[in-house]
DNA sequence: AGCACGCCGACT
DNA sequence: GTCGGCGTGCTC
């Protein structure tokens, strides 16, 4: 019977159905619709966007399925009014609509993630001149060739490569290993064996702009076998790349979080470079975690997944066999880390006398030096001396961010921005309070106290619009010299002659009220760690902390991943934490205050009925007002995964239909990071 | 999300 | 007597 319909006494005829989903952003809008394929577009397949007439208008949507019958009268079904050039590989229309259940969004969201750009009119993105050069930037200091592999690096590739061959329960590797140990040539040569046997790689690295270096590398060995995709491409680039990909033109590609949907076939390896960085976590619906969609890829295709971090996530600590890369390439060890006790400083600015005079001293010595600093502005908080009174964001619970040399008070969240007041809009006196510091105040103060030396400010600020290498590149030539910025002096760069790398308010990223507090800090204050002493002078370190003996600090300045990771597992285990239970948050979002916790009420009770016995929920809490928006969450912790994430799906879904649950904006972050 | 259909106040 | 408010409901 299958493919055959009755339709009218003694008529039988094949019907070719295709199931829909159209391309909206509705949450109480889902398909998928069936429509009738006339003659002529009975090729279309899975994974085809279509053009379809829908409600009275037109709208374009992916083929979730082909069927031969549909739950409707033949004459109640619409035709598709054509197929775009486009299509999506099945597999991909799988993994879209998985990600839309995995992180409770709609079919449609999860569908995006793996669509080429596609332009309002409907039509695939083409580049002007189809050779638009989608990288621009090709690095110094990378061999295009295969360099001599260390004993350690050899081991990890071929425990790699086993992998890609079929390693069975190995297939899943933590590439471990400090910085400068060599990871990136590990990742290149297991690509290698991934292209000689036919099967591609995807590699997943933190933002592109913070990466030139591990980019660059991917295109000189590869050439054109590289596909580079990253947000700062034009459509019509990325659309080209996209092409060559599912085209087979291109078998490797390299890019951010959104790479980890690149149409690659055949995947043999998937690499995820620094694993722990959190732009691997998208923050807009789905927010999904490309780290969890690379696992199930590489599991789906049974293509090795290799996560590489100088400082795992203890996610990947527990769960991965580890591969180790003890030893930098250069045989150079870590450098030594100064803890500086904050408590017992006199010094009235943010930086102690010990830090001053060292570097004065790497630079007397004609070395440069990174200083972390991670906050922006002159000063972070603003009040009037006389009465108290302080500046705050209109729309948020937070306080405005004097920045002097744009003359704004601004706010770091919502993007708010004042003039500088003269004198307190309450008492009229004209003493206004500016307290801490930021990088802008940071870098006038070193200015002053280190002249004629030259002090480079890279956060973004002064990296807006795309002045990242410009800023780099003159650190590079300077010779001796300060760079000073916010952790985005951390990432991706690598210059041998940085002697001194000082942390300054190492605890910043602890004050925050979040189980992952030390985790972060540890990476943070490790990662600027592996900045100083790539050269053959050597290299120090110093970490301003008011907190020396925090676990994660301590361990940092022992360089101590595994004893941090013990302790840290320790702890979760003890608190019912992440991985020995999954989170997720549910964010309420309102106008009024009264609306944002109602709701957050009405979802608690609905929540509670259908969640597992095994999960707790906790909530609803207040969050500080942001963009004028009262919001309320919900916190489930769940043992069981599954059963956790199928609760609050289904009590979402049903919300969006109801309409006591309509007055807030709802958002679902299946692992909050 | 759009866009229709459907019942109650101020206009030619 | 009509135009129009947005509440409710549907879109293959």
């Amino acid at each position: 019977v299958i493919g055959v319909s009755v339709v009218a006494p003694n008529v039988a005829r094949v019907m070719a159905i295709a199931r829909v989903e159209p391309l909206t952003t509705a949450r109480a809008l889902r398909g998928p619709f069936d429509y009738l394929l006339p003659r002529g577009m009975e090729e279309v397949e899975v994974g085809a966007v279509l053009r379809v007439p829908f409600g009275g208008r037109r709208m374009l949507g992916v083929v979730v399925e082909i069927a031969d019958r549909s739950e409707l009268d033949a004459e109640r079904l619409a035709q598709p009014i054509a197929a775009l050039e486009s299509g999506v590989p099945a597999e991909l229309v799988r993994l879209g609509l998985w990600t839309a259940r995995e992180y409770c969004s709609t079919p449609a969201r999860g569908l995006r993630l793996v669509l080429p750009p596609i332009t309002p009119g409907g039509r695939l993105r083409r580049s002007r001149n189809g050779t638009d050069d989608p990288g621009a930037d090709i690095e110094v200091g990378a061999s295009a060739r295969p360099v001599h592999l260390s004993g350690a690096q050899d081991s990890a590739v071929e425990a790699i490569v086993r992998a890609v061959d079929g390693g069975g329960a190995e297939r899943e590797l933590l590439l471990h290993g400090v910085t400068g140990s060599g990871k990136t040539e590990v990742y290149l040569a297991a690509a290698t064996a991934a292209l000689e046997r036919g099967r591609g790689a995807i590699v997943l690295v933190p933002e592109i702009a913070l990466t030139p270096q591990t980019v660059g590398r991917f295109r000189r060995r590869f050439g054109d076998t590289v596909a580079l995709l990253h947000s700062q491409m034009s459509p019509g680039a990325r659309a080209d790349e996209w092409r060559r990909l599912r085209d087979g033109a291109a078998r490797v590609c390299v890019g951010p979080r959104s790479a980890a949907f690149a149409p690659v076939s055949d995947l043999g390896l998937v690499v995820i470079d620094e694993e722990h960085d959190p732009s691997y976590k998208q923050e807009g619906d789905p927010r999904y975690d490309a780290r969890r969609i690379a696992a199930r890829r590489a599991a789906e295709a049974g293509a090795a997944l290799v996560a590489g971090s100088a400082t795992p996530r203890p996610e990947s600590w527990l769960a991965m066999r580890r591969l180790e890369l003890p030893s930098r390439v250069d045989g150079r060890r870590l450098p030594p880390v100064e803890l500086v006790d904050m408590r017992a400083s006199r010094s009235p600015g943010p930086l102690a006398p010990r830090t001053l005079e060292a570097l004065r001293e790497t630079a007397g010595l004609g070395g440069k030096a990174i200083v972390l600093l991670n906050r922006r502005g002159w000063a972070p908080f603003l009040c009037c001396r006389s009465c108290g009174r302080a500046f705050e964001c209109p729309r948020c619970d937070v306080s405005l961010v004097l920045h002097r040399r744009a003359e704004r008070l601004t706010c770091h969240h919502c993007g708010h921005a004042e003039e500088v007041p003269n004198a307190c809009p309450e008492c009229g006196s004209v003493t206004l309070a500016r307290q801490g510091a930021g990088t802008e105040r940071l870098e006038a103060e070193l200015a002053g106290a280190l002249e004629p030396l030259p002090v480079f400010r890279f956060d973004s600020d002064s990296a807006a619009g795309g002045a990242h290498g410009a800023i780099l590149t003159r650190f590079e030539q300077a010779g001796p010299g300060v760079l000073l910025g916010t952790q985005m002096v951390a990432k991706g760069h690598d210059f041998p002659d940085v002697m001194l790398s000082v942390v300054l308010d190492a605890d910043a990223t602890l004050r925050f009220p979040d189980f992952r507090a030390e985790e972060r800090t540890f990476a943070l204050v490790s990662q600027l760690a592996g900045r100083s002493g790539r050269g053959e002078r050597g290299g120090r370190v110093i970490v301003q902390t008011l907190s020396p003996e925090a676990p994660s600090i301590a361990a940092a300045a022992r360089h101590d991943a595994a004893g941090f990771l013990a302790g840290e597992l320790r702890r979760r285990k003890e608190l019912g934490y992440p991985p020995f239970s999954h989170l997720i948050r549910i964010g309420l979002a309102a106008a009024e205050r009264g609306d944002a916790l109602g709701v957050a009420r009405r979802l608690a009770e609905a929540l509670d009925a259908a969640l597992p016995a095994d999960s707790e929920l906790l909530g609803p809490a207040p969050l500080f007002r942001l963009r004028g928006r009262h919001r309320q969450q919900l916190l489930v912790k769940s043992l069981d995964r599954g059963a956790g994430i199928a609760a609050v799906r289904d009590t979402v879904e049903r919300a969006a239909h109801e309409r006591a649950l309509r007055g807030a904006a709802l958002s679902v972050d299946v692992d909050p990071q």
